[in-house]
DNA sequence: ATCCAGGAAAACG
DNA sequence: CGTTTTCATGGA
């Protein structure tokens, strides 16, 4: 089987980075092994050590796909700014954002609104089954995830039938709205960081949150740093005593919020989001 | 039964 | 304009 060793500047956690709730197609079974589909691929790995063992994939995509080829070192000193962050940097330590594949990365975040981590899990694996390529691996069927044609084609015939709730019409104008995927990753790639923000939200069922979330664990646009319930609690705890307590989060406090993150934190915000929603207390 | 979950859109005042 | 209500689903 193929494997990567991995250098001292390569820190690196497969537990921590497909655990922390960024990817919902990844499965650990009891001796370590981790099972994901990743684009058309089913993806078999784990980590002894410096080794890290797969199969599925060539090296070149394990390395694009979890970023091994960044130097974490730098970038969590960047973000290192208060005792807080530091503890959670250790305590995640190995934690790295994924490269994920960038429409199927939009579903997910278009399906997680007010939900949990399993009910998005269980939405895109019933979407994958529905409209996905059959994949067979180690004997047993996985299925890829459906370009937007397959699911908007179906005139939403069967998309009703995956139990997304209200979220349903929503991913269904979102396919029809991007046909061209490629020509739609191209443009959001090229923009920067706020532009792409914009344009992202004109999409149907895409709010600031889901925004955030897209560009940062598709499009590598680390200065997003998304606002949920948890981080929302998180600020209000550490960083910001002065939020107001009310219930829903206001388009005002979600902007303090990450201009806050964005001047305390730096650039590489995002990554800071992760490590404290990694470590969040439930 | 009631509340909550990696929120967003529509309705309201 | 800012604030409140509704939305579908399942688990605790």
């Amino acid at each position: 089987m193929p494997e990567i060793i991995l250098s001292h500047n390569q820190q690196f956690s497969l537990d921590q980075t497909l655990g922390c709730g960024q990817v919902f197609r990844w499965d650990r079974t009891g001796n370590g092994w981790w099972y994901g589909v990743v684009g058309e691929r089913v993806i078999r790995i784990r980590k002894d050590g410096s080794r890290l063992i797969f199969k599925g994939a060539p090296s070149s995509l394990i390395i694009k796909y979890f970023s091994l080829d960044l130097d974490l070192r730098p970038i969590l000193t960047s973000i290192d700014q208060d005792p807080f962050i530091h503890a959670a940097i250790n305590q995640c330590t190995g934690l790295r954002l994924i490269r994920q594949p960038k429409w199927e990365c939009l579903v997910s975040y278009i399906c997680s609104t007010n939900s949990n981590i399993p009910m998005i899990r269980r939405r895109i694996a019933t979407i994958a089954q529905q409209f996905g390529k059959e994949i067979t691996f180690e004997e047993k069927t996985y299925f890829s995830f459906p370009d937007p044609f397959a699911i908007s084609c179906s005139g939403g015939y069967a998309i009703s039938d995956c139990k997304l709730g209200y979220r349903t019409p929503y991913v269904l104008d979102t396919a029809c709205k991007i046909a061209d995927v490629r020509k739609w990753e191209d443009t959001i790639t090229a923009l920067p960081y706020e532009d792409a923000r914009r344009q992202l939200m004109k999409l149907p069922g895409v709010g600031p949150k889901a925004a955030d979330c897209i560009l940062l664990f598709a499009f590598q646009k680390y200065e997003a740093f998304p606002v949920d319930v948890w981080i929302r609690r998180i600020m209000q705890h550490n960083y910001i005593k002065t939020l107001s307590t009310s219930s829903a989060l206001t388009t005002k406090e979600y902007e303090t919020i990450r201009r806050f993150a964005k001047s305390h934190f730096g650039e590489y915000c995002g990554y800071a989001q992760e490590y404290l929603y990694a470590a969040r207390e439930r």
